[in-house]
RNA sequence: GAACAAUUAGCUCAGCAGGUAGAGCAAAUGACUCUUAAUCAUUAGGUCCUGGGUUCGAUUCCCAGAUUGUUCACCA
């Protein structure tokens, strides 16, 4: 027996709505959208939601709007017979469908008379308030469709994160778009804890993926040249207003580039975007002439001698720049630690860093270093890029220590992947990689403060 | 995970040093043919988030819980 439960939901609220009439028309034909009626003495159908209404006896004034736009349309007495019932039956919130002519009112606002005027369905449950819309952040993200219908500055974010996506397709046109498993088997490809789900029909258990890239790599493998994918990642960790539990991430792979060459493509991808989005609103960061520098040097920038930093004085490294030193277990996440601390957070502009310590999944350039770059702006690592190591024995090593990682009981470490070592076995060639994080990017540059802003509908708890 | 804050009419918000709550918009009724959040008059609308406690009496004070937010911590 399945119930629904509407207790929420209150009946009384639309028993007036009932009352009136329930519009069951469908064969309502626009002719034009809302932003695109522009001139006078023009015939053109329009349809949208009722927003405004203002009734003057024996005329109405209402404002019609839709993601499209908004116009303003007029009803009068003398060309309607059934008048009474449609000024009674409208209201605000409604979707009607509007034929008829534009002109001019005497104020000079475009408005299009209405000699057709189709009901096409009632809003049973009264609309927020029609001038600030829906305030609490509660109710915004809960019933983001009514956000969406009142908060411009919401839809201009909203807006914002498609262009940015679009921009990113339109940057990588020659490359291959492709849709790698979600669930997967093992969730490998980054240090992440992933949600766990159970096929019934297999009996087994699977895992939201935290990352495409061992699945991209292995298109490399299968003799794709340049290759992204552009989907939802999961992670089933803390939620703030920079951390999400399910994101939207960009990877892109390139066979036979240099690592200057993979800098390069991921600045002007940076730049392109930055570019497009201008368009539609200021980007207040620098990103026309992006700085590259190198780990070691920013730390030195920031007062920190790598080559200082060893196992006997890193933690009073740390101390010294009030950093918990029991929280982190390792020497390499106490550095990050510091590394973000001392230098990312007091960064603004974008800002290129490259030769990181070494990446179990990045190409070494020494015993220390990787050929592996970050992005930085807004104090948040927003590019990730390294040449992909490609020597199946290397990497085997790797996930070996890793998994050493994962038995001192941290569940943040990358997985091993057999599948994946077997696929290097059989020859990948050499390529970077990057990786973006969309929702970030977009929380930046729409100068929004929590993450959460940049999503149409953001998990709620119910 | 911790601290702090918020939750009052459908929406936006007042208010109550502890005595059963108000406004604007929305809705209903009426007036009005050029309004721009139209205006004017009248009406109706409440589990003051939930559960305990203190009290003659709790929306208000205390405790616990729920949801949401912010900050910190964790997580690239």
């Amino acid at each position: 027996m399945i119930e629904e439960n509407f207790d929420d939901i209150n009946i009384t609220l639309f028993l007036d709505r009932l009352n009136k009439n329930i519009y069951h028309n469908y064969n309502f034909e626009k002719t034009v959208e809302l932003n695109q009626v522009i001139k006078v003495d023009q015939q053109e159908s329009i349809a949208g939601r009722v927003l405004l209404k203002r009734t003057l006896g024996n005329l109405i004034f209402m404002n019609i709007s839709d993601m499209n736009g908004n116009l303003q349309i007029s009803i009068d007495r003398s060309s309607f017979e059934n008048f009474d019932d449609l000024s009674n039956n409208i209201q605000l919130g409604d979707i009607i469908g509007i034929s008829g002519i534009t002109y001019l009112t005497k104020s000079g606002e475009l408005t299009l008379r209405a000699n057709k005027c189709v009901p096409l369905r009632k809003a049973l449950i009264p609309m927020p308030d029609k001038h600030a819309g829906l305030q609490d952040i509660n109710l915004k993200q809960r019933y983001r469709y009514l956000d969406l219908i009142y908060d411009h500055s919401q839809r201009k974010k909203i807006q914002a994160r498609q262009l940015i996506m679009q921009s990113i397709r339109e940057f990588l046109s020659d490359y291959i778009e492709v849709e790698t498993p979600i669930l997967q088997n093992i969730a490998s490809g980054a240090a992440a804890t992933p949600f766990s789900t159970h096929h019934n029909a297999l009996d087994t258990e699977l895992f939201l993926r935290i990352a495409p890239e061992l699945y991209l790599k292995q298109l490399l493998v299968a003799g794709y040249n340049r290759v992204y994918e552009m989907n939802k990642c999961f992670r089933n960790e803390g939620i703030d207003t920079t951390h999400l539990q399910e994101f939207t991430m960009l990877e892109c792979y390139t066979t036979y580039i240099s690592y200057e060459k993979l800098q390069d493509l991921t600045v002007n991808l940076l730049q392109f975007i930055c570019e497009k989005i201008s368009s539609i609103q200021e980007v207040k960061y620098n990103y026309k002439n992006i700085e590259r520098i190198s780990y070691v040097d920013l730390l030195a920038r920031y007062n920190i001698n790598y080559f200082e930093i060893n196992e006997n004085n890193i933690r009073d490294i740390a101390l010294s720049h009030n950093i918990d030193v029991n929280i982190y277990k390792s020497y390499q996440s106490l550095l990050d630690a510091i590394y973000k601390k001392c230098c990312i957070n007091n960064i603004v502009d974008p800002i290129l860093v490259y030769d990181y310590p070494r990446h179990p999944l990045s190409v070494p350039k020494d015993n220390n270093f990787s050929y592996q770059f970050q992005i930085i702006l807004k104090g948040q690592e927003i590019i990730k890029s390294y040449l992909e190591l490609n020597d199946p024995c290397i990497q085997y090593e790797n996930f070996r220590q890793q998994l050493d990682v994962l038995n001192t009981g941290d569940t943040d470490a990358v997985r091993m992947d057999t599948n994946f070592i077997k696929a290097l076995l059989y020859g990948m060639p050499p390529a970077g990689g990057f990786g973006m994080g969309i929702d970030r990017v977009a929380t930046i540059l729409t100068d929004s403060d929590n993450i959460r802003d940049t999503l149409l509908f953001p998990l709620m708890k119910w």
